[in-house]
DNA sequence: CATGGACCCTGGAGTCACTACAGAGTCAAC
DNA sequence: GTTGACTCTGTAGTGACTCCAGGGTCCATG
């Protein structure tokens, strides 16, 4: 049944051989048989949760997430609610995100080419000692 | 000279008090005077500090380019080459982690309104199960 | 059959930037 | 002097790994 052991195994989906055994330690994995000197054996079965996994994490989805569907996928007959919620729940949380580095990048660029030669009349360590208007005027505290 | 305890400064700076003793730890404030009852006490230059590190922390940047940034706006005679590229390449990060994000919102997206009744039939968990293409062929491995 | 080298094992510590907690002490108002 | 809010130290926990030391296993060669 091409039993792999764990090298082959992350070459296969990509997952490094450390955290393949700390997803078995923290039970995302279920512990594989063993040869008789203890080296793991993979088959079929652990490869293709294994990518589920991978994908999930791509995804950004939380180990936590993860184990829930995870949970769901076992269990075919299931309505699948749960798993539209986690997705529209993480796609909000995506889209928060993004907001916040695009605002982020607008404060970042008005730092860029500082005009200042040395640092006292530098608008980057200006701008980091109070949150000083860059260019139009910031309703005052 | 007004002198404030752990609390006000935290209060002043919305920096939690937990995160200020975190930060004399660490060395990125230095430790300040005590009353005889062994109570931080903090004046203006603390404050300053400490919102110049929370401002950096705000735009993202790491405790260590923090320190760095510090040590310049210690040394007002310096040029400010230095600060000027650790801005241009935080920005290129956050520019990379913005098309990520962005990406991730697309393949998220495609998995929102899953038509399916059941896990069984989901779009969602079959996604999981294998990085299908969502509407367009995407060039095979 | 021995050996060498690639692979694997466990347990523990380290990462980043905090946050939470227990158990004790201090300060200031009343 | 008592109350209660505040502060102190030191340690451990968070998430999701990553790295390491010190040892054991596997198997293709000679």
């Amino acid at each position: 049944m091409s039993q792999i052991n764990i090298g082959d195994l992350s070459q296969l989906t990509g997952v490094n051989i450390e955290t393949i055994r700390y997803y078995e330690k923290i039970a995302l994995m279920p512990p594989p048989p063993r040869t008789q000197g203890g080296f793991r054996l993979y088959g079929e079965s652990h490869a293709q949760r294994l990518r589920f996994i991978r994908r999930g994490r791509d995804l950004g989805f939380s180990i936590e997430s993860i184990r829930a569907l995870l949970t769901l996928a076992e269990r075919p007959d299931l309505p699948c609610g749960d798993a539209d919620q986690m997705v529209a729940s993480h796609l909000d949380e995506v889209d928060r995100k993004i907001a916040d580095l695009i605002a982020l990048r607008e404060e970042l660029r008005q730092l860029t080419n500082c005009r200042g030669q040395v640092v006292a009349e530098c608008r980057i360590i200006a701008s980091l000692t109070s949150p000083a208007p860059p260019c139009e005027q910031r309703e005052g505290t």
